[in-house]
DNA sequence: GGTTTCTGCCTACATGATGTAGGCTGGGTG
DNA sequence: CACCCAGCCTACATCATGTAGGCAGAAACC
């Protein structure tokens, strides 16, 4: 062979085969296949059939933690979190097989990587632009994490498929929402009972 | 054997399986050793693997359709809102594999059946306790069960496991913000632009 | 009561996936 | 030039799906 395999080669391909056929495709024999080699080669760079989903949500996890890092960059308030929901949206529609691979509880690995870092200081940081107090920050960032995953998810399952309109309506509505909920946040902020 | 096999065995015994293991686990092979049968046996009574998980799905459905009609039943606005909710979570808690059949596109039968219309009927029914114009139902039915369905995906792939406090304050919140939203939905309806 | 039929599980098999063991080869190094 | 070893190979064990066809026992019919 031309250029000689690597975990980063096996991984790549693997996330392209994702993107393709959905990330419960994802299979030794069939990343083998595409890469014209045999399925047990490729043991010497992935450990096993876990690694290698692992190995495509570490990359999916680095590469959402860029796009959106650019996508905030800069701004606050309604703006950042447009941005930060728009670019969430994107990769999901542009990398359904990669973003598939983040709805998974992942290896120990995986979750104490520097991506998964990143990402989880993104939405503290769009939460910045609003008057959220400290101490229920968690609360909005769980909410907001929620609400923009279950909407993709809901929608890439073909929940909204049988209801007009479009999502796309619903998920402009939804971000709005979500503004007018931060806005209004300390209204929800009661100390006592809930 | 006593008892001769018929398909809802099956499929009960599947979905028992996927409480046990993950609805990932569910497999031909698995619940014919459960049920001390060969695995080619349940062919004559389950067309295919497809077939199985589409059967958990349909059986999750039924089920959880008629928890939420119990609970809601006789409640409205922030009652309603609460029951709804909770019903979904008691749900995901106590039988997480038949919740997780549902997290998935399920074939058509699944989908034209009597318990998804039943289901679906359920989120406008909260919504009529609420101040939403009924063009707008859409989008607010949308974005509840996006924030509930994605709450407790997150939940069960251990996304808060990392931080404290115990989800279960984060939805506590999350109703009531959800709550808040819906009282105060006219406010977003405005027809130009989003 | 005996024969027939049919239902329901069986064995046998083809195919394809994961993962292990160990062999072969060609390009870089002493 | 010989060696070594990195990297892919073949061979195999195991387990999953799904098909074909056999067999046995209970129900139905004469």
């Amino acid at each position: 062979m031309r250029t000689p395999l690597s975990a980063s080669t096996v991984i790549a391909d693997a996330a392209a085969l994702a993107d393709e056929a959905g990330f419960e495709k994802v299979t030794l024999s069939a990343v083998a296949r595409r890469l014209g080699v045999q399925a047990p080669s490729l043991y010497s760079h992935v450990r096993d059939l876990e690694a290698l989903r692992d190995g495509v949500t570490a990359l999916a996890l680095g590469e959402l933690a860029d796009l959106v890092a650019t996508a905030i960059a800069g701004r606050s308030g309604l703006s950042a979190l447009k941005a930060y929901t728009a670019a969430h949206r994107a990769y999901a529609r542009e990398s359904p097989g990669r973003w598939q691979s983040l709805q998974r509880r992942a290896g120990e690995a995986v979750v104490r990587s520097d991506a998964a870092k990143k990402i989880s200081a993104q939405a503290p940081a769009v939460l910045r632009g609003y008057p959220v107090p400290q101490a229920e920050h968690v609360h909005a960032v769980r909410l907001l994490g929620s609400t923009i995953n279950g909407f993709l998810a809901l929608e890439r399952t073909g929940n909204f498929d049988h209801s007009s309109p479009a999502p796309e309506a619903s998920w402009d509505r939804t971000v709005v929402a979500l503004d007018a909920l931060l806005r209004a946040w300390p209204v929800h902020s009661r100390t006592d009972e809930s």
